[in-house]
RNA sequence: UGGGGGAUCGUCUAAUGGCAGGACGGAUGACUCUGACUCAUCUAGUCUAGGUUCGAAUCCUAGUCCCCCAGCCA
């Protein structure tokens, strides 16, 4: 049998229902190459569950050597701004897919589908309708008792077309009256029960002006412009299983051309998080994050403010595979992507978030030496970087303990660690405040052991990070945690499941002196802590890092699983 | 209680009547100038009950549970 693509080795996206459909399709001559579309509503700003999508039918077309449109659903101008549309083009071309010339608006369309429905009028098959809006929900019926028809339901033809002309000509008030298509009031599919597919809507549209005062409902308009650019797979989301009848019916009765098929897949839920553009923009009128590029949202601004980057993301979709079944997806497979990216291509440097003060009591004052470091490890062709080592430096809070527990083996009194690049250290002493904080260690250094190894071949346990206090620039650290408490958010009440701790802001951090200069977006690996983003808010005078996710831990593990 | 869908390791997913496989997570170990990375081993699944078949996750029958639909939103 012969099913291209299917399990591709080469590019290892999994097969799929979607593709199973397009391989028999093109086995069975039904097309010759497939066209898909990517069509987002512009009234919010894009998430990782659009991602899902772009990556399907963007992907889609490139495997299969066909097309994929961005096209706007803009048949509603209360909701939608052009704002939106140059965010969502942003958006898409971050992620790294280009739609070439197949650029399209539904609003393009608009003449056509006007015509579409004088031809529905014609055959008999829509009629305008002057119920109220109250009126039409209690005529369609119950789930499970039928609808009544309308008494507009019998207009004659001629009436209808006149009637329709004048919606259009702005000679009625919003609501006054509708199209709908005539169907079936006690169809068991609600959608089915005469649909409304045009509306008066008195507003200036973003792209036709006050050209119409009447628009087209999503249902005629998906299906049909669809089938005018040619659409072969047109791929949706569940909800959409039972409009698919209707989308079915309407090309059925107007369209002459090739019926695109509608396909639907489960939308992607995330754990920890939120998927749906009214709760997040919720969150941001709570306050609760601080816009829709705030580093926690599931935006693809905040996840690139955050520091994601459009690989890491685009792996994600291709391994979360695509199905009908709802699932929430282990927001930790994201992370692996992430940090999989980051650690072939992020420049190390070292930082230290919470500083305690080394004095190294046997290096002589005011001297430093420039010590070379790797820059990536995983990626020789990095090269090396010159930091400066002086008698005061900076080490981590956390890689000191008094008192150490047995698999501690950073530094602790009388311990000897290799400081990462530099020399072994050995400590020897433990200042206290008055309260019993530890405010300073006192350590001496083996010359012997520069950049990092000792010739006598003795071993130490542990290598640690560190800055010269004197060299190391300040700056600040906002290290993040998931949104919600619950891997499900919706489960409960949604703002009692808020984390209260997923911000945390360092204000005291200390990174090495080559960081001055760099920009937004700028990404690092911190050394043996994780991978940090510039932020937009960094100055030359403040910088400002992002943690874009931590490194995995096995002693934070260790530690967490005792208690 | 109408209609439309769905159920496979903890999570996501593959199988198209022929060895239930992969990834993430978890565990153990090796390695290590990042307790990272990498490597090795292990862990763990077909919603239930019948049936058809040499053979069933897959086909049939009957159940169970979950999701979606009653916007002039998409």
């Amino acid at each position: 049998m012969d099913r291209p693509l299917e399990n591709n080795p080469d590019t290892g996206t999994p097969s799929n229902f979607i593709r199973n459909i397009i391989n028999e399709d093109l086995r069975t001559g039904k097309h010759k190459e497939i066209v898909t579309r990517f069509p987002p509503e512009p009234n919010g700003y894009l998430h990782i569950g659009h991602a899902k999508s772009i990556c399907l039918n963007f992907g889609l077309a490139k495997d299969y050597g066909g097309t994929c449109h961005l096209r706007f659903d803009d048949t509603n101008p209360e909701k939608e701004e052009v704002e939106y549309i140059e965010s969502i083009q942003r958006d898409v071309r971050w992620l790294g897919f280009d739609w070439g010339d197949h650029l399209y608006y539904a609003s393009d369309y608009f003449d056509q589908l006007y015509d579409y429905a004088v031809d529905l009028i014609k055959q008999g098959k829509a009629y305008v309708c002057s119920l109220s809006s109250e009126e039409i929900r209690e005529y369609r019926g119950t789930l499970t008792e039928p609808g009544k028809e309308s008494p507009y339901r019998n207009r004659s033809i001629e009436e209808n077309l006149e009637l329709f002309e004048r919606m259009r000509n702005g000679e009625f008030e919003d609501g006054e009256h509708v199209l709908r298509a005539k169907i079936d009031m006690a169809s068991p599919n609600v959608v089915m029960r005469d649909p409304i597919i045009y509306r008066i809507r008195k507003m200036e549209h973003h792209r036709t002006g006050d050209k119409w005062c009447i628009y087209p409902m999503y249902d005629f308009t998906h299906c049909l412009s669809d089938a005018i650019e040619g659409i072969t797979h047109s791929i949706c989301t569940l909800e959409f299983e039972n409009n698919r009848a209707l989308y079915d019916w309407i090309l059925d009765q107007v369209f002459d051309g090739p019926h695109p098929q509608q396909i639907e897949f489960a939308r992607l839920n995330l754990s920890y998080t939120l998927m749906s553009k009214r709760k997040l923009l919720d969150l941001i009128e709570k306050g609760i994050v601080d816009g829709w590029d705030d580093p926690r949202m599931p935006t693809l601004v905040g996840l690139r403010r955050r520091g994601y980057t459009p690989e890491a993301i685009r792996d994600f979709c291709d391994r979360i595979g695509v199905a009908k079944a709802n699932s929430i997806v282990d927001v930790a497979l994201l992370e692996h992507c992430l940090r999989e990216d980051l650690n072939q291509r992020a420049p190390r440097t070292m930082a230290v978030l919470r500083p305690l003060k080394v004095v190294i009591e046997n290096y002589p004052e005011g001297k430093v030496e420039m010590l070379e470091a790797l820059n990536n490890p995983q990626d020789p062709s990095a090269g090396t970087r010159l930091i400066p080592f002086s008698r005061e430096i900076y080490i981590e809070q956390e890689d000191f303990m008094e008192n150490p527990p047995r698999k501690f083996y950073r530094l602790a009194p009388g311990r000897e660690v290799r400081l990462r690049f530099a020399y072994f250290i050995t400590c020897t002493d433990v200042i206290k405040d008055d309260d019993g904080n530890i405010v300073e260690l006192r350590c001496t250094y083996d010359p012997e052991t520069k950049g990092g190894s000792a010739p006598d071949g003795r071993k130490v346990r542990a290598t640690m990070h560190w800055v010269s206090a004197e060299h190391s620039l300040p700056a600040e650290v906002r290290i993040y945690d998931h949104l919600f408490t619950k891997e499900d958010p919706n489960e409960g009440d949604l703002y009692e499941n808020v984390n209260p701790n997923s911000l945390e802001v360092l204000t005291n951090v200390r990174v090495e002196p080559g960081m001055k200069d760099v920009k937004p977006e700028d990404k690092f690996q911190f050394e043996r802590q994780g991978y940090f983003c510039v932020d937009k808010d960094s100055t030359q005078e403040r910088l400002v890092f992002n943690q874009t996710v931590p490194l995995r831990d096995t002693w934070a593990k260790m530690q967490k699983k005792k208690k």
